[in-house]
DNA sequence: ACTATATCCTGTATGC
DNA sequence: TGCATACAGGATATAG
């Protein structure tokens, strides 16, 4: 499930596509078209990225938005299962594969700087705009389960069930816990524990559970071996050898450790 | 303002 | 072996 570690090293294995020009486009099934694709003649000044979202920024100030869903991939070059969307960038093939259909493109007017399609996606945890005290602040005005507020992506951006029950686990937090019963403290230590794992995470290319995730070049990330509760149903815990054990919470699976996360 | 649920979608795994 | 069902889940719409 592509969360801000996959689409980052996503966006930034398209970053070799800047400077070129977008010449050809072939629309194999509509559905993960939200909009006309006027596209050719476009040449690409930069890819650029918030939260799960990213965008190709165009030199005449018009943008193509992308989300990768639950198995979106660009790939360039090589070939691809799937595929729904083909463009030639300079010669060079970028292909749109999705498996799952939860993915989408989007041409965004004007949206080079920031499309006005995510006005409402808020900062994610490495814009060097964010302002921590003031999400801590946000996050704690929410009587919201804190896993609730994590995955809520007008609060803060990028953080899906993975990520979210890694944070938990690392700041030993239980996914019911009010957000606002939280300490301004616990919440900071919170999202420093997202953004820690989350750098982890995309220092090895991601996570990858099967070929659903993987780069612009095919290639797996190795995060899930460093996983410490997500997917680890009946595996110990990494701290106290206790089983993680797996919960439903908000029609998902919450992965936790009973001893280290009270719910209180 | 908040919460819960259904919807989209398809490949894989499991149950009978 | 085969058929039915459950599950994975991000974003959005809708209902309460």
């Amino acid at each position: 499930m592509p969360e801000l570690p996959e689409v980052e090293t996503v966006r930034a294995g398209l970053e070799r596509l800047v400077g070129q020009t977008i010449n050809n486009i072939e629309i194999f099934d509509p559905r993960v078209v939200r909009t006309e694709l006027p596209l050719a003649g476009r040449e690409i000044t930069a890819v650029r990225r918030r939260g799960k979202y990213l965008w190709f920024a165009f030199r005449d100030g018009d943008a193509l938005l992308a989300h990768l869903g639950m198995s979106g991939q660009f790939r360039i070059g090589g070939q691809s299962k799937h595929e729904r969307v083909r463009l030639d960038v300079g010669g060079q093939t970028l292909s749109f594969a999705d498996q799952r259909m939860f993915g989408k493109l989007a041409f965004s007017p004007g949206g080079a700087a920031g499309p006005a399609e995510i006005s409402h996606i808020a900062l994610d945890l490495f814009d060097p705009a964010l302002d921590v005290a003031q999400l801590a602040a946000k996050i704690r005005s929410k009587r919201s389960a804190v896993k609730r507020v994590l995955l809520d992506q007008s609060t803060v951006s990028g953080i899906g069930n993975i990520y979210a029950d890694e944070a938990l686990w690392r700041s030993r937090l239980h996914y019911a816990r009010p957000a606002s019963g939280l300490s301004t403290a616990k919440i900071r230590e919170l999202l420093r524990a997202a953004k820690a794992v989350m750098a982890e995470a995309l220092e090895v290319g991601g996570t990858s559970f099967d070929a659903l995730y993987v780069s612009v070049v095919g290639e797996a990330g190795y995060f899930e071996r460093s996983l410490a509760a997500y997917g680890r149903e009946g595996l110990p815990c990494p701290r106290c050898s206790r089983p993680i054990v797996r919960e439903p919470f908000m029609g998902r699976s919450s992965f936790l450790c009973r001893k280290c996360q009270r719910p209180q």
